[in-house]
DNA sequence: TTGTAAGCGTTATCAA
DNA sequence: TTGATAACGCTTACAA
C-alpha cells in the first residue's frame, strides 16, 4: 500500500513497469492511457500548432513526461512522408581537406530542423554503393561532397529526390550546385603573378580525374597563353606534403633551371614545396622564386609560412548549399540554380607581386 | 498497340506511370502485382537468406529493377526495431581537432552496417537539446564526442540506449569509454623532459573545464612533484595559434625569464609558441628552450616545425570504438568498459632529449 | 516454398 | 476540441 500523500499520477509507476516487463515501446497509446484520453489527442498534443485545450494538454504532457514517451519518428515518417534527415555523400579526402564543411553544413541544415546522415567514401568512385543505401533510407535530401556521373545525376532525377552538389562542377547537366569558381581562381592568380613579371611558371596539380585542381590549371594555363607566356611545367602530385616537393624537383628536373613561380593544387603541397625550397635546396623565396597555393588551410596562415593564396569561402558556400536544398525539398521544383562564389586572395608572403626593378628599366 | 517484340514486363511501363500519376511510393505490393507473387514474397526477396525460389528470386527481382523498387528502411524498422543508424554526437571544436575521428567512425560504422547521423554542437554544453533529438530518431545506438552530465547518462542507462563515450574523461560512472590516458601521457612526457635536465617548466594549457587537457597537466604537474622539481608555470589557452604566442609572453612574464621548456595543451598552441619563440623572440629552439606539444596533427610533421609531441591513435580508437558499440547493440547488456590507448611519442626536435654536456660534468 | 493476415507507432480524415 | 478509424510500407508467424 503506497503512503505516497500527492499521489499525482494513476497508476504510472505499474504502467511504466509493465511496459517494461513486456519489453516494448512506450507508445502514444500508453500515454493516452495513463492521460484518459485518447491516441489522437496524444498525437496533437506533440504536433506544433494543433487545436488541443489547456488542460488536455497538460494530462498528456504530465503522463508523457512520467512514462518517458517520446515519439517515435520513424513511424512518424511513415506516414508524413519527411525523415527530416538529409544524406551528405563526402569523399574522405573532402572531408580531411575541408572539415569545416560537414560541420558548417550540419549547423545550417540544423537551422532548418534537418540532421544529417553521413555517408563517407574512401574513393570518389565509390559513390555507387552509397547511393543504393541512401535511397532506402528516405532522406528529405541529398548533399553531394563528392563527384557523381551522368547516371547517377539521371537517376535522383527519376526518384525526384532533392540534390545540391557542393563544391564540385557537374559538366552541362541540369544540377543544383553551390561551389567555388576554380576556373576564375586559376585565371585570377596567372594573372596577378604575370604582371609582376613572373614568366616561367610550374603547377603542382592534383590527380587526374580531379575537377576542381584541373579547372584551376585551366584557368591558369589560358592566362598564360593569352598574356602569350611560355605553357607552364606541369607535375602531378596527390594533395599531400610530400607531393609538394616531389613536385617542384620534377619541375626543376624537366626545366633545367628554378621557375620564376610554383603554383600548388593545395596549400598543403605549396607548403611542402615551400620546405623543400628553403630547407632542402636552400632557395630563398619568394626572392629567387615564388611559391602559390590554393584552399587556404589554417597553417598557410602562420608565421613560418604566411602562404600566398585562394581562400574558398566554405562557411558561405554552406548556407548557400543549405539554403538551397531547404527550397528545393519544399518545392520539390525549380530550375536547376548554380551558385558560384569567387574565391579570395590572400597576398602572404611567399610569392612577388609587384614587378622587380629591372622590369622598370626595361621598360 | 504495342509493336515491341519481347513485351518482357507486362505493363510494368504502366504501372510504372500510374504510380507516378497517384503520386505514391513505389512499395512492396507494386512489385507483387507485376512480378505475379504475393507481397510478402517480395519482402522475402530482399531478406537475406530467406527461402525463395530461384524462379519467384527472379522475376520479382526483374519487376524491383523496373519500377525503381527499394524497400522503404522505416517502414522496415517499425517492425524490426532496428534503424541500422548510430548517432554521433560531436562538438564543432572536437571535429575540427580531430577531423579524421568522424571520418573513421564512419568507415568502421560502415563495416558493421551502420549509418552515422551527425549531431554537431556549437558548445560542449549543448548536448541536452541534441540528446532530446536523438531519442526520437530511434537509432541503435549513440557515440559522444562530447561531455555528458551525470544525468544525461543516467537517461541512456533508463532508455537502455547503447552509449559509447569517445575520448572523454567520465568520472566514476559506468560507462562505455574509448580514449587516450592523458594523464599517463602528461606523466610521461615530463619524466622524458627531467631526465634531459629541464627544470624549469611552463604549460600552456586549455580552457578549465576540458577534461583532457587539465588530465595532461596533472601528470606533468604530478611528475615534477614528485621529482622535487618547482611547480610549472601556467598559462590558458583556446588551443589556438594565437593562444601559442600568447601563453609564452604570459609564461616569460610570470617568470622573469625564458622557461627551460614549454608543454602546450595541443599542437597548434606549441606551433604558435615556435613560432613566436623563433621569429619574434629570437630564440633558438631547442638550444635556448624547448617546446612540445600533444595530439600530433599533420602540420607538426613538417620540416619548418618536426615537433617534439604524442600522437593519439585515433583510428585504432575509432576501430576499438566501433566495436564496442557493436557489441552493446547486439548484447544490450555488458559490463562498462574503458578501453584506454596510449599516446604514442614523437621525437621531433623542438626538444632537447639528452642532458646537456654540463650535466655531465656536474656529475 | 508460398500466401494470408496481424501487427509496428504514428498522422490524417471526418464525424460528433 | 475530441475520438474512431483508416492509412503509411514493411516483417513475420502461421497455414496451406
Amino acid at each position: 500500500m503506497s503512503t505516497s500523500k500527492t499521489a499525482p499520477a494513476p497508476g504510472i509507476a505499474e504502467h511504466k513497469a509493465a511496459i517494461l516487463r513486456e519489453n516494448r515501446r512506450v507508445t502514444s497509446y500508453d500515454v493516452a492511457l495513463v492521460a484518459g484520453v485518447s491516441q489522437s489527442a496524444v498525437s496533437r498534443c506533440f504536433k506544433p500548432g494543433a487545436s488541443v485545450s489547456k488542460a488536455t494538454y497538460a494530462r498528456v504532457m504530465k503522463a508523457a513526461a512520467g512514462l518517458d514517451y517520446i515519439p517515435n519518428a520513424a513511424a512518424r515518417s511513415l506516414i508524413t512522408r519527411r525523415t527530416n534527415v538529409v544524406a551528405v555523400i563526402i569523399s574522405h579526402v573532402a572531408n580531411l581537406c575541408h572539415p569545416e564543411a560537414l560541420s558548417e553544413l550540419s549547423q545550417q541544415m540544423g537551422r532548418h530542423g534537418k540532421r544529417l546522415l553521413l555517408f563517407t567514401l574512401q574513393d570518389e568512385a565509390d559513390a555507387e554503393r552509397a547511393l543504393s543505401e541512401v535511397w532506402q533510407y528516405q532522406v528529405d535530401g541529398v548533399i553531394a561532397v563528392t563527384t557523381l556521373t551522368d547516371a547517377q545525376i539521371a537517376e535522383f532525377e527519376r526518384r525526384r529526390m532533392p540534390l545540391v552538389v557542393f563544391n564540385r562542377r557537374v559538366r552541362g547537366q541540369v544540377v543544383n550546385t553551390v561551389a567555388c569558381d576554380q576556373y576564375e581562381a586559376g585565371h585570377t592568380l596567372a594573372a596577378r603573378l604575370a604582371a609582376a613579371g613572373h614568366r616561367s611558371f610550374g603547377i603542382i596539380d592534383g590527380v587526374e580525374n580531379n575537377a576542381a585542381p584541373s579547372a584551376r590549371r585551366r584557368g591558369a594555363s589560358d592566362k598564360l597563353a593569352e598574356l602569350g607566356l611560355p605553357a607552364p611545367v606541369i607535375a602531378r602530385g596527390q594533395y599531400d606534403y610530400a607531393s609538394g616537393a616531389r613536385g617542384l624537383r620534377e619541375i626543376i628536373g624537366h626545366l633545367g633551371r628554378t621557375p620564376d613561380v610554383v603554383l600548388c593544387g593545395s596549400d598543403i603541397m605549396a607548403i611542402g614545396c615551400l620546405d623543400c625550397a628553403r630547407h632542402e635546396l636552400g632557395l630563398a623565396v619568394p626572392e629567387q622564386m615564388s611559391v602559390a597555393g590554393f584552399d587556404a588551410v589554417e597553417p598557410s596562415s602562420w608565421l613560418s609560412y604566411n602562404l600566398t593564396t585562394l581562400r574558398q569561402p566554405i562557411q558561405k558556400m554552406a548556407m548557400a548549399a543549405a539554403e538551397l536544398l531547404t527550397k528545393l525539398m519544399d518545392s520539390r521544383e525549380g530550375e536547376a540554380e548554380k551558385r558560384m562564389f569567387s574565391a579570395l586572395f590572400i597576398e602572404g608572403s611567399t610569392a612577388r607581386l609587384l614587378p622587380p626593378p629591372n622590369v622598370f628599366l626595361a621598360a
